[in-house]
DNA sequence: GCTGTATTTAACTTTTTAGTTATTTAACTA
DNA sequence: TAGTTAAATAACTAAAAAGTTAAATACAGC
């Protein structure tokens, strides 16, 4: 199971690690900070942030004692592009995905 | 785990089944078709497909001794909701995306 | 150089996953 | 009804995942 796609998608397939990404949407933290919503130790989130990182998900930096995380510039691209290949259900979304690009398209002018 | 969208990244996470949705993209087809391509024992391949199944992925029916496997309609549609909340990631595709909508309603037309 | 803070690594446990072979269920066929 | 085919279930094993606590590492500041 070792290909990146797999290792992206079970990096993601954790409710835990999806938390810390959507965390991380609103910038880089560190790991105490990343860690402190959760009832779980630090060596927990300490190796979900590995996962993560394995699967180029993050990157973590130096500053400090400090390892700040953010997440990998298109890091969910492979994902996005395996899901592209599924037009079929794709398809089903088109309207919604055209709005929204029409929107964003109509917010940059 | 036992959230709705994690049990189908889970599910996804995992080649031998992509491989198996892979499949099913070209229509409905039997277990022991679908066990063909892989070295892997029939019991194993039904396991992969009671994950698929669970994770709402693809559905079974029923033709005298065979259960015909197919995509499950809409299956990938909370899978790419969340990859549209990640806006960030998600703009570095948008002019592909562009291009593939603007080939679509050409084709429409 | 000692102390505190941030984080990782080590060692261990429990649960889940992915596979195996052997057995069972279900339905068709002669 | 006996035999065949399609698939699922049972019972088991090995390896991976997700967590724990305790110890180690790395750096900053006095």
């Amino acid at each position: 199971m070792s290909d990146a796609l797999s290792l992206k998608l079970q990096a993601l397939a954790c409710p835990t690690r999806r938390a810390i990404l959507a965390r991380l949407k609103l910038g880089e933290t560190s790991v105490n900070e990343l860690a402190r919503p959760f009832e779980m130790s630090l060596p927990a989130i300490s190796k979900h942030l590995k996962v993560l990182q394995t699967a180029g998900l993050i990157t973590q930096g130096r500053n400090a004692q400090s390892r700040p995380c953010k997440l990998a510039e298109g890091g969910l691209n492979d994902v996005a592009t395996w899901m592209q290949d599924y037009h079929q259900m794709w398809e089903q979304r088109l309207d919604r995905l055209e709005t929204y690009l029409q929107n964003l398209k109509e917010t940059e002018k």
